[in-house]
DNA sequence: TCTGGGGTCCTAGGACCC
DNA sequence: TCTGGGGTCCTAGGACCC
């Protein structure tokens, strides 16, 4: 059996941690640039704020309703994100790290009290521990695990797990269970099923595989398997190497000048290289995107990417190099950007690279002394204390960030006090 | 005034091979 | 009038996820 663990409202709730004077209260984290809504407390969910939605739509009622806003502060969900899967990783047999919020536990076998019996012990040891409240569904197949986790989120009487087995049971839910809700089914998906005369979860199931294969090709033959309960998304416990990697961010304000947006792209880029030697890869080609604002259709627009191929490198300095390059054969002039972008792609690990007949080794390549060094500083004094002139010094497209919470402290000694002077009892550390 | 970022997988169609 | 069969690889774009 697979469980799944969602932390409910996540973001929401790593603020909450540190701020119990926001229990109850609505709250909403921000997109970075503060641009939309992308994590609700249920109180802000009941005051009909959607996912996604761009604040300033909803700023009167933000404030009519005393919404508390935050800025998004990656660094501190990330840490804990990190508490959550150390803790659920003593409970399961095998883990898979699905998103940030959100893991797959291999439970084994055992009837639904046992299974049951241990979501919930699970569900309070995360409590305990990090302060954030989970939910959790145990099922055959994650896509039936994840159909559990809603029935866990959603009915009071299961208090925050549910065990999803019998297939009576499971078929009475699928025939409730809206198809836009699957797990896998998007909006185009749903979209084409309902013009199939398809409605419920059960529909789908009961629907012949040759028809399915015939119109829905093996997307939809294995939503079909699992829903049924027969497992056909292989759970996937290493955590694997990343096929592409990419960094992007909207600027601060719109920008046309050159210089500037070519800082922009040297500091995604060494981002992206960090993120690259970090699981030692190489890459060997990379893609530069720039755009304008496609809000403003009263402005001239412009979007372009370009893909270039080289020698397999993880060197910051020549990567920046090339993307540089890359922008200026895109770049044009007279245009008020707000975006750039670069994703590097086509990895080699050092073990299976293939020499370069007139390229030096990227192993003996000298650069990589001092990119080591940059990072060994940087890892010690913190990020871009040490950086390439390229990426300059200024921070004139930065994002707007207004409502940032505070940065709590990454040491986790720091963190479980506050959290433990919050909740007013001792850390116990 | 203002509208996110980072990924994966699949398909269709073209180019190419013998 | 009439032009094979079987296959691989690559790419762009779509769809989906959180």
């Amino acid at each position: 059996m697979i469980a799944l663990v969602d932390c409910n409202n996540f973001y929401a709730s790593c603020e909450r941690v540190f701020d119990p004077s926001l229990n109850g209260k609505p709250i909403v984290v921000l997109s970075n640039n503060d641009g939309c809504v992308i994590a609700r407390s249920n109180e802000a969910k009941a005051l009909g704020i959607p996912m996604g939605a761009p604040v300033f739509q909803y700023s009167r009622l933000i404030e009519a309703e005393d919404v508390k806003v935050f800025s998004t502060n990656f660094a501190l969900y990330g840490d804990m994100s990190r508490r959550v899967m150390s803790i659920l990783s003593e409970y399961a047999k095998d883990i898979e790290i699905y998103s940030i919020d959100e893991a797959f536990l291999e439970m084994g076998r055992g009837d639904d009290a046992y299974l049951d019996s241990l979501a919930k012990e699970i569900r309070r040891q995360i409590e305990k521990q990090t302060g954030i409240p989970v939910s959790i569904g145990i099922a055959s197949s994650k896509t039936l695990a994840k159909v559990a986790t809603h029935i866990a989120k959603k009915d009071p009487d299961c208090k925050g797990t549910y065990v999803l087995s019998d297939p009576a049971v499971r078929d009475e839910i699928l025939g409730k269970y809206p198809l836009r809700e699957v797990w896998g089914i998007g909006r185009r998906l749903s979209e084409r099923l309902e013009e199939m005369g398809l409605r419920t979860a059960l529909d789908l199931v009961r629907l012949p595989e040759n028809i399915i294969l015939r119109e829905l090709t093996v997307i939809g033959l294995r939503l079909k398997k699992e829903l049924g309960g027969i497992p056909s998304v292989p759970f996937e416990s290493a955590n694997k190497a990343k096929k592409a990697i990419c960094t992007a961010r909207s600027f601060g304000s719109m920008i046309s000048d050159y210089e500037l947006i070519a800082q922009a792209v040297a500091n995604h880029t060494v981002t992206c290289a960090a993120k690259l030697r970090s699981q030692n890869s190489y890459a060997g080609s990379m893609m530069v995107f720039i755009h304008t604002n496609y809000f403003r259709q009263d402005l001239a627009q412009y979007k372009k990417n370009i893909v270039v191929s080289f020698p397999p490198t993880q060197d910051s300095l020549e990567l920046v190099r090339i993307a540089k390059d890359a922008l200026a054969r895109i770049y044009r002039s007279g245009y008020e950007y707000k975006k750039a972008g670069v994703i590097l792609m086509d990895f080699e690990k050092e073990a299976g690279m293939q020499e370069e007949l007139f390229h030096e080794s990227p192993v003996e390549n000298q650069n990589m002394q001092l990119v080591n060094a940059i990072d060994a500083l940087n890892k010690k004094y913190g990020k871009n204390t040490v950086r390439i002139a390229d990426q300059g010094l200024g921070n004139k497209h930065a994002p707007h960030q207004e409502h940032r919470s505070r940065s709590y402290s990454t040491n986790w000694d720091d963190m479980l006090e506050i959290h433990a002077r919050a909740h007013g009892r001792s850390s116990g550390k």
